[in-house]
RNA sequence: CGCGGGGUGGAGCAGUUGGUAGCUCGUCGGGCUCAUAACCCGAAGGUCGUUGGUUCAAAUCCUUCCCCCGCAA
């Protein structure tokens, strides 16, 4: 098949370089326009870019699909099918309709569920035990169109976003190629999505990630794991930010909300529901990540101090 | 030059009106104990990130550079 695959960051790599290998005609990669990155600032490239670089694979970084450029470049290239993945632009009708095949798109979530900018963080955060990737049929509609097929994946209590982006990318290069092939032979069955059963994954701010300690120790874990590696969950100690890495619910101690109801061998901090929370990585403003036991040897936190 | 915090014994920190450094933990040795991550006694371990300077004297003041981190993007 001759495809234009549209992607931005490293997660949509794993496609990229699944549907080269599988030996598709790549006749071009569209891609997020380079970005500053970092505290310097440093002009970077998206990481399909460099991909398709490496592979001499035609590059294109256009700032907007709607000015008629895109279109007539996409003309000119013909492809049979677009395959979206993390690309991070909507895409106009005119172009949803000018490839035989259309537009596909993978998303991180089991459609109608957590349509959206941030499927796969959400899933963890509102506590979700399984989740997944669908391939649906690109229409107008934020992540509306017809499901081509889908896979179930298990969210582990271990896994937070970082995990999880890394296993639903080898899921979605996988599930990608093999309905790509089912396309080419005509093998596709369409589901139409039940409109009823839709929830949203909006895009992640970073003041979502403050910890409520009015919430249950369970919900707070899950924000703990979801939003990282990014915003990161945090609190504040005295006027001070800490971010928390990672968390344990332990429920051993109660108190009120957002108090230190363990210190010393371990730092529990008192929850919603008389459930409490230990805290196992932690990050203070301006400090590195460091053990929970590391940080109170250099800032004693007594029992009773409260956070927010 | 976007804003800001920081580099001090193995870890996390304190110490800036300048006088060669202290805390919590760890490590090592010994003691107590049925035993222990508990307790007691003792010890080792730092040219205070780098360069130059001011001074009788600098972790502390000024200067060069390197590195780490938070915010903002």
């Amino acid at each position: 098949m001759r495809i234009v695959f549209m992607g931005t960051p490293q997660y949509s790599v794993m496609t990229l370089a699944a549907l080269f290998g599988a030996g598709h005609d790549i006749a071009a990669v569209f891609a997020q326009p380079d970005k500053p990155i970092g505290r310097k600032q440093i002009l970077t490239p998206p990481a399909t870019k460099v991909f398709a670089e490496k592979n001499n694979i035609p590059v294109y970084q256009p700032v907007t699909l709607r000015d008629g450029t895109a279109l007539e470049i996409l003309k000119e290239i013909n492809p049979d099918i677009i395959v979206v993945v993390a690309y991070g632009k909507i895409l106009p009708k005119e172009i949803l309709d000018l490839p035989t095949y259309g537009c596909i798109n993978g998303h991180a979530s089991l459609l109608p569920k957590l349509r959206g900018a941030s499927p796969i963080q959400w899933a963890i955060v509102t506590g979700e035990k399984q989740t997944g990737v669908s391939v649906m049929q690109m229409d107008e509609g934020m992540d509306t169109g017809d499901i081509l097929s889908s896979v179930t994946v298990d969210i582990l209590s271990e896994d937070n976003s970082d995990t999880l982006f890394k296993k639903l990318a080898y899921v979605t290069a996988d599930l990608i190629c093999k309905t790509v092939t089912d396309i080419g032979n005509g093998e596709v069955t369409r589901f139409k999505q039940d409109e009823t059963k839709a929830t949203y994954a909006p895009i992640i701010k970073k003041e979502m990630a403050h910890i409520d300690f009015q919430e249950d120790a369970e919900v707070i874990f899950n924000g703990v794991r979801g939003f990282f590696p990014w915003p990161v969950a945090f609190c504040f100690f005295g006027n001070k930010r800490l971010k928390i890495i990672s968390a344990q619910i332990t429920n051993s101690k109660s108190g009120n909300p957002g108090e230190v109801v363990e210190s010393g061998k371990k730092l529990v901090i008192a929850c919603g529901n008389g459930t409490s929370i230990e805290l196992l990585k932690v990050q203070p403003e301006g400090g590195k990540v460091m053990s929970a036991v590391d940080f109170m040897r250099g800032n004693p936190i007594p029992v009773g101090t409260v956070l927010s």
